[in-house]
DNA sequence: CTTAAATCATACTAACAAGGTATACTTCAA
DNA sequence: TTGAAGTATACCTTGTTAGTATGATTTAAG
């Protein structure tokens, strides 16, 4: 029930260069060091956004990345399964064969439903949503807040 | 983005005990062998449960375990936060200062968010609720099915 | 009063994943 | 042709998870 730092920094990268959009390729050395992430490991993560066709890579001096896809038809959903694949909250939502059980689980169902609502929430929240989005303050944290998915209200 | 198999088998426990409730105390052994879990493993999660005050453990022939408290009265929540503690999908939600840049960070708001509905979510389930829920067939477990949160819809 | 059934408690280990480094190679604009 | 960038892979360190082993403690039943 934890987020890998993999998904957390691939989103502030993939936030960063929406940010930065239009303004040509972007070097992992400057979002590195203006997030303060390590750029070794920043580049192993935008390697991963780049074969998922997220990203566009761009070699040599004056080289870079850029959004391979405008920031408004990219979610969350998008970049985590770019990053860490499609995770199901428990295994035996992908395979059921995995657990003898599932045929009479009742668990089963609560962990899907879980499962559902937080894909549901990841696919309705885009890098434009995020980008135009304000920084909350320490009280704002508290409830859980409202985000336009594709203008509908979650 | 996983759930541990600590909470997946704690959940099973309470529930198995839920479905017991009234038969006296329950040996882990029974648990263990009808639920498919190793026993030692078991006992070790029933004991994090009974430190958290939801199920009452007897000792000696004849003893076991058995719900401290009325079925309705238990949450998904209770149960994850007896096992594992009041775990937050990611550090800086729990502890800002721990990331020098959680003044201008917009992720932070999405994180909490998920957070938010899932936590909201656990908090509307309670072991009766399970109880006396259907198996889902395998078609279900597509879409996020919805369960009543106290007689509220969720 | 003894025995055995159960909980209770701790220590340990193996396996895995996460987070991060190091090294070296390719490509390509200046 | 040089060096700045991406690309690729291998490695390492650390922490967590899942599970086992061993034994002590309590107590009802015989």
């Amino acid at each position: 029930m934890k987020l890998s730092t993999t998904i957390r920094y691939g989103t502030r990268l993939m936030l960063d260069m929406a940010e930065q959009q239009g303004k040509g390729p972007i070097r992992i050395k400057t979002i590195a060091k203006r997030q303060g992430i390590s750029e070794k490991y920043l580049e192993k993560i935008v390697r991963l956004l780049r074969k998922a066709g997220l990203v566009d890579g761009l070699r040599g001096p004056g080289g870079g990345y850029m959004l391979a896809v405008p920031p408004d038809k990219i979610t969350l959903a998008d970049i985590l399964e770019a990053v860490q694949g499609k995770v199901e909250l428990c295994p035996c939502l992908n395979e059921p064969e995995q657990c003898d059980k599932h045929e009479d689980c009742k668990t089963r169902k609560v962990w899907n439903d879980i499962n559902q609502t937080i894909w549901m929430k990841l696919k309705g929240i885009t890098l434009t949503d995020l980008r135009d989005s304000a920084c909350p303050s320490e009280e704002e944290l508290g409830s859980p807040s409202h985000w336009s998915m594709k203008g509908i209200k979650v």
